[in-house]
DNA sequence: CCCATCGACCCATGAACACT
DNA sequence: AGTGTTCATGGGTCGATGGG
């Protein structure tokens, strides 16, 4: 576009519980992303499809698995995004809340603060807890896991291509596959399949500003096939593989370094 | 090469019940 | 309370095909 030349104000900063991204919305199908998404406007206002109900809103807060689609009027939008099994059960809700009263303002000004922030100071190492305090003003509570789950959780965010199922995650915390299954879910309040499903196709933005072959980080992150691999993407980010790669040529990337501990673990 | 669509298969899911 | 069965079912998984 015009801007060619411009040091790119688009970024993404990745931990293992939240995420911040300033970018491109693109043009998204309806999306079930399995997080909590909290979208701010730049300027002018963003758009959400729910049930064919449409809203515009200078912040719009959309819970874990819910269906949708968004746009925006500005080209660059942000979304901060939350990880329901990081957090206790209705925390997400009450904040959704509180987004949505009469702070509503206040809260868009405290994320277009951090967003400022995080364009001059590059950070790569923050906390759950700084991350939050820094959008919201707060930490949020934090949900402790049944070590079993933990362990699994840990397993399945490897990413280290070998397949993770349910029956050596069981034997790894000498559980019955079926009673495993049934801690899994009481404890992160989804279930094994949609979860792992969810942090596959969420792994995929460590990789989004890079010039890959989608086959082979298809196979990489844990996908069995290309296939498989792009009906997913669609269904949580409502955009197609490619068209996120597309979008996200300028995108400058950060992980905490707990994300980063997490992957040379592998 | 890259990605979407379509079936068929099979495994995770959830409910109901039993054991300790 | 916590853990393990069984079982019908739906949806995730995976290969084949075809179009761009």
């Amino acid at each position: 576009m015009e801007d060619k030349g411009r040091e790119s104000d688009h970024l993404m900063l990745i931990t293992p519980e939240r995420v911040f991204y300033a970018g491109l919305l693109g043009r998204p199908r309806k999306r079930t992303p399995g997080c909590c998404h909290i979208y701010v406007a730049v300027k002018g206002s963003l758009h959400l499809t729910i049930d064919d109900v449409h809203t515009s809103d200078e912040l719009i807060v959309t819970l874990p698995n819910q269906r949708h689609s968004i746009a925006s009027d500005y080209r660059t939008a942000i979304s901060v995004t939350l990880e329901p099994e990081s957090m206790p059960d209705g925390v997400i809700e009450a904040l959704a809340e509180r987004l949505r009263g009469p702070d509503k303002a206040l809260y868009a000004r405290k994320i277009l603060a951090a967003y400022a922030l995080l364009r001059q100071r590059r950070y790569g190492d923050i906390t759950t807890a700084e991350f939050d305090e820094m959008c919201f003003g707060e930490a949020l509570a934090r949900r402790e896991l049944d070590p079993r789950v933990t362990r699994a959780v840990a397993r399945i965010e490897r990413f280290s291509g070998e397949p993770v199922t349910a029956d050596t995650c069981a034997a790894e915390a000498g559980l019955s596959a079926s009673r495993f299954l049934h801690l899994f879910k009481e404890e992160t309040g989804i279930s094994f399949r949609s979860f792992r499903a969810w942090k596959r196709a969420r792994h995929l933005l460590h990789f989004a500003n890079q010039d890959l072959n989608l086959a082979h980080l298809a196979q990489d992150i844990g996908y069995p096939d290309s296939t498989h691999f792009s009906h997913s993407i669609r269904r949580f980010y409502g955009l197609k593989p490619r068209a996120i790669f597309v979008g996200s040529r300028d995108l400058a990337i950060y992980r905490s370094t707990e994300t980063v501990r997490l992957a040379e673990a592998s």
